[in-house]
DNA sequence: TGACAGTGAGACAGTTATAGTCTTATTGTC
DNA sequence: GACAATAAGACTATAACTGTCTCACTGTCA
């Protein structure tokens, strides 16, 4: 299965690393809404010019790097994780297992849900639900693409992929995600793939 | 032992305590160099007005209060733990252990020398530390007064303070203050008691 | 009922902090 | 020695916050 063509390589030097690492960093201590360019330029040992010359834009286009890079390791090691399913239920249950297992571990994401629900949240709705949607369908698609055609990978990939989300941020009783029999079960219960295979 | 006409009682009206509840929140929230008086107005759902006629300084006069309360709440505790001693010796093996423990336990403390250890230390050292002596002699000599003139109860209350906050920021191998026969080991190995008592 | 104290809402000017741009000096590399 | 990348920091504009003030509203008490 290949994967290395398709992955959108998101590269950063090391120096852009380091400011992204700064910013969040920043972000964990004194939040989306309080930190500062300086902060960043601070804790990464890096000057204010350089900041800019890298990210021109300050503030909000950091935060832009930030979520791009971040969607970029979650889905790295998401398909690391479902690379080599043997059928295509094998590899849904194993993405929307690992997928939910991600956000779950994620310390980053949990203080800043708990801390800035308001901004956080956006980013798994409205501001940033489509993206998400894409960056899931240009990573995990072609995984699906083994068993499904192209044009039904994506809608499917798009399906799961609001439903993790909705299943993370609100948990059922009726089903646990992080549990791949309980997905199993889920998936025949309400996800129509017969159909698609047609 | 009597004890109520002792203790400075800092009294604040009920207002007063939300506003002073709000600026723990928003420290905790934004952290103490950058949270703002309007922060605390919203979190205690009262008006910038009303912050300013209680507390005519903002924000310095605010932390300067919240102090003055913690340190109240502080040796509050500290001293119904301690009333009631038999002993000199019980007396202030109880005082210490009970002080190093509140100290231990409290997360607020903990998550301020976390964050902002710089500004935290200061109220244990140079900034804050008469005033933490102070305080504690107008609380604690009167119960060692039952055992040693006040003169003298005033000297060992400041150094045992002392003691305790030395031992509480960075702890020793040798000692543990919220252990009652470590602490009782300690006073006999290092604290002269009966000079005191001549 | 009317004085009164306490408060909310918000306007306002003064101050501070931050943003974003720019210039100059320094560093390391080829 | 030329070059690219960066640090340091000056600089203006702007946004945020401060602290004060006025006015309207509410409930209390005589």
């Amino acid at each position: 299965m290949a994967v290395a063509e398709i992955t959108n390589p998101v590269s950063f030097t090391e120096v852009e690393s380091r400011v992204l690492d700064a910013t969040k960093l920043a972000i964990e201590k004194w939040g989306v809404s309080r930190f500062t360019v300086s902060d960043v330029c601070d804790l990464a040992n890096v000057s204010r010019a350089t900041v800019y010359r890298m990210f021109p834009g300050g503030k909000e286009v950091l935060l832009e790097a930030l979520h791009v890079r971040s969607l970029d390791e979650f889905f790295t090691t998401l398909l690391a994780r479902a690379d080599g399913a043997k059928s295509l239920e094998d590899l849904l249950v194993r993405c929307i297992v690992s997928a939910t297992t991600e956000l779950r571990n994620d310390q980053h994401l949990a203080m800043m849900l708990a801390t800035e629900p308001g901004t956080t949240l956006m980013q798994f709705t409205i501001d940033g639900l489509s993206r998400i949607v894409r960056v899931a369908a240009s990573y995990l698609a072609p995984l699906v693409a083994d068993f499904l055609p192209k044009r039904e990978a994506d809608a499917l990939v798009e399906v799961l992929a609001r439903l993790v989300i909705s299943y993370f941020l609100t948990p059922s009783d009726r089903y646990d995600f992080t549990n791949e029999a309980s997905v199993a079960k889920f998936l025949h219960m309400h996800i129509n793939i017969h159909e698609l295979t047609k």
